[in-house]
DNA sequence: TTGACATATTCCTATATAGGAATATAATGT
DNA sequence: ACATTATATTCCTATATAGGAATATGTCAA
């Protein structure tokens, strides 16, 4: 007993964002509200397929849900991946740096000429 | 035949971070390239897991490794978390862009009391 | 070559998926 | 009440883990 396997991906952010599905679906509602059919027809996927993967966002907290007559409309919540922003962005710094020293480089060898 | 689970961690960035030990190693190979034996006493974690993940990270490029000695130094490869920064960057947009209004909001309401 | 050190790999198992199919729930209009 | 529309849930199964334990591989030094 006792054993462990993959984080759930209901656990955090990273994890439900992990599933290539999921990002579509948030980026999809990044541009407006939808109603989960209105969801279906644009990636093209079936009704149950969306909901679940609608579920496990709306457990993270990364969509949120407005019942409109027999409809639900969801829409993203930007701040709940602050998260990732927020873990990834020191690592951007080190890249970002190394390309500015490159373009300080560039800049000298042109003078240099 | 042809069932499917989740992506697997060796797949893309996105999966081989989800999991928060995975986090905790390019964290401390953020500061300073480190041997596995270092990487085990700073995480106290034991040393097959240490490598294991190690194996994930590198399959995906998220760490490169160099060998000297008996030793085999790793270091991030911080490059390789772009497209996770740039996935998630609209959404930051937006809920700085919200905060940035809220900013508006509280400077009206200086103005006028 | 032998031992000690550094790291990787293999074997095992409980677990949490994702997808498909079928069905359940909920809300509306007539 | 009933049919219809909109969405969620359940059941099933193959799959890929993550962790622990044990072991293998590789490299140096005497």
């Amino acid at each position: 007993m006792s054993d462990m396997a993959r984080t759930p991906t209901t656990h955090d952010p990273f994890n439900a964002v992990a599933e290539p599905k999921r990002r579509q679906v948030l980026e999809a509602l990044r541009e407006q509200e939808m109603s989960v059919n209105e969801l279906v027809e644009l990636l093209g996927w079936n009704q149950p397929s969306v909901s679940k993967h609608l579920g496990v966002l709306k457990q993270v907290g990364l969509v949120e849900e407005r019942r409109v007559g027999r409809q639900r409309l969801y829409r993203v919540n930007a701040e709940s991946l602050k998260p990732i922003f927020e873990w990834v962005s020191p690592f951007e710094k080190i890249w970002s740096e190394r390309f500015d020293r490159l373009d300080v480089v560039l800049e000298k060898m042109k003078k240099e000429k």
